[in-house]
DNA sequence: GTGAAAGCGCTAACAC
DNA sequence: GTGTTAGCGCTTTCAC
């Protein structure tokens, strides 16, 4: 800056008004300027302008894993938000590790981030206490914030859930199986309470065995469902709790002779050609309602931290509606 | 770090110590120190430290939309690899406007990240020429860079498409369909370019109505294969220029009554369940190659500019083996 | 309409 | 071991 300024011969703050667009150049000193700037191929640093202004522009977002096809949609929407308030977005996984979604969310806090998405891998979040004081603003979503109150947007697991068994109940299911994820993940237990609810509803008493919580990886929740599927009194029927389990179970059923009845949570691509009947909720929407939360907040919205929940839908497409065999 | 200092009774730059691990400070100092970054809970500015030290820590992935399933896995790889360099990735989608994708490497370069992956949407990178000769590296993924000479991770089009084509044809089919995305997309032209080339080697004469390119958009796919489906001559297969065209060609297919062949670029999920053969290219693999090629240009390699192919994998799942109808 | 000076928060270089 | 000074590239303030 300092060198177009030398070489158009103006003063440095005649060249930060042109390249801000401020009012007060003459058109012809701006046109000089401007051809300095394209001579010596100058871009604004916007780093330094950070400092001096405060702000950057950019927001943070902390989320499982970005491969994850739900995490991608709300990304997305999460971005287009941003950048119709002119800002970047900064990505990171956490892999579901909450040492290292400690570790991110700091490190986009250094970088004076104006404010953060965040889906909780962890279950303490005090240690955000002080950047959120700093001004950072933050919203938790999928899964709400550990013992700090903060904003959050959720979509509703319990209720989700228990639609799903109810209507593998309401198909004259009896024994059916919850594959879900870890315990430790909120919306896996809440989804196995809604599970507990519908049984209880339908007055069916829940066998240990039918019920397995763990990771998301295909063996685990293959051995879990052959498990369920297996033995004397095998369940009739799946619900999955998340959409990796969903296609896992779905490949498990597959190769097996009797139909099993299946429901899964999340909506997955070409499931409506598989036929599988499914909890879904809108990822997109999930990240857009998040979005324009700590948008508000950024543009100085300071109500008291407020919780949104949204719901899910339930999509019949056949093997949500098989009879127990 | 003003605060900091004044409270533990030290200099600005025994505190900067401290915070940066840097030796020359006595056990007792820095627990002082310590004490007084956590009562202030103080964190660094990295916008300042930035400043200074001249590199972000930081990288850029432009791509085309991130929810595509294609890009998830791709994106990321990337962010694994920026990790393990202890750099953060910021993530902008082009959304296919060439416009756009400026707009938004711009932006990337005034916050001066210190490297650029970018797939790009327009077809002239010539405005890059001033970022690069500036020091920002940049790597092109997927699609060539535009008359400017450019690192660049490509996954082989041409000879997949070929191949995939060839499998059709050694099952029998003479009259075979290309969807695929717009022509000013290189990766649908290389995809087209490997359809003539394996017509041709079989002595087939492609007809026009068996070629449509165009948006992936599921209206405009789904009229081109109704078109190539119907009339006296049908086509009786299918190949599909990428996952989206994948995805709509298999709902329109599953609609009719007479079997059609299909071989889609691209692997989606479930496609194995569904018996869908694909060309396979890895994307997290192509993302992993482009972060890793980025990085070592960021440790100094400076040799001229690479191109680096991937190969791509026949995937035979049944789809593509079908035999005429 | 334009420019000079101060300073955003940090680190490099050097003095103590 | 520790502190002081200068300056990264920009914007803010205020004088011209």
């Amino acid at each position: 800056m300092k060198d177009v300024a030398a070489r158009a011969g103006v003063g440095l703050k005649t060249v930060s008004r042109v390249v801000n667009s401020e009012p007060g150049v003459t058109p012809d000193t701006e046109r000089r300027v401007q051809e300095a700037i394209d001579a010596l191929g100058f871009r604004r640093n916007d780093s330094a302008r950070v400092l001096r202004k405060g702000r950057t522009a950019s927001i943070g977002l902390v989320l499982e894993d970005l491969a994850d096809p739900f995490y991608g949609p709300l990304s997305r929407a999460v971005e287009e938000v941003a950048r119709a308030h002119g800002a970047l977005l900064i990505n990171g996984s956490s892999a579901e590790d909450p040492e290292r979604e400690q570790e991110l969310v700091l490190a986009l806090c250094a970088r004076r981030v104006d404010g953060l998405i965040v889906i909780p891998a962890g279950d303490d979040h005090r240690y955000l206490e002080p950047e959120i004081k700093a001004g950072i603003a933050t919203v938790f979503v999928d899964r709400p914030a550990g013992r700090i109150d903060a904003d959050m947007v959720l979509s509703d697991s319990f209720g989700g859930s228990r639609e799903g068994v109810a209507h593998l109940i309401a198909h004259g299911h009896r024994r059916i199986g919850f594959i879900g994820d870890q315990p430790r993940i909120h919306t896996a237990t809440e989804r196995l309470r809604g599970y507990h609810a519908a049984m209880a509803d339908a007055g069916i008493t829940v066998e240990d065995r039918w019920v397995s919580l763990g990771t998301t990886d295909p063996g685990r929740v293959r051995s879990a469902a052959e498990a369920m599927l297996g033995g004397p009194e095998p369940v009739t029927a799946l619900f999955a709790g998340n959409n990796r389990v969903t296609v896992t179970a779905v490949r498990v059923i597959a190769e097996r002779e009797r139909p099993v009845a299946l429901v899964g949570f999340d909506d997955i691509e070409l499931a409506d050609l598989l036929g599988i009947t499914v909890i879904s909720q809108d990822a997109a929407a999930v990240g857009r309602t998040a979005a324009e939360h700590l948008f508000r907040r950024l543009d100085g919205a300071d109500h008291a931290p407020a919780r949104v929940e949204l719901p899910t839908t339930l999509i019949p497409r056949g093997s949500g509606e098989l009879p127990p065999a």
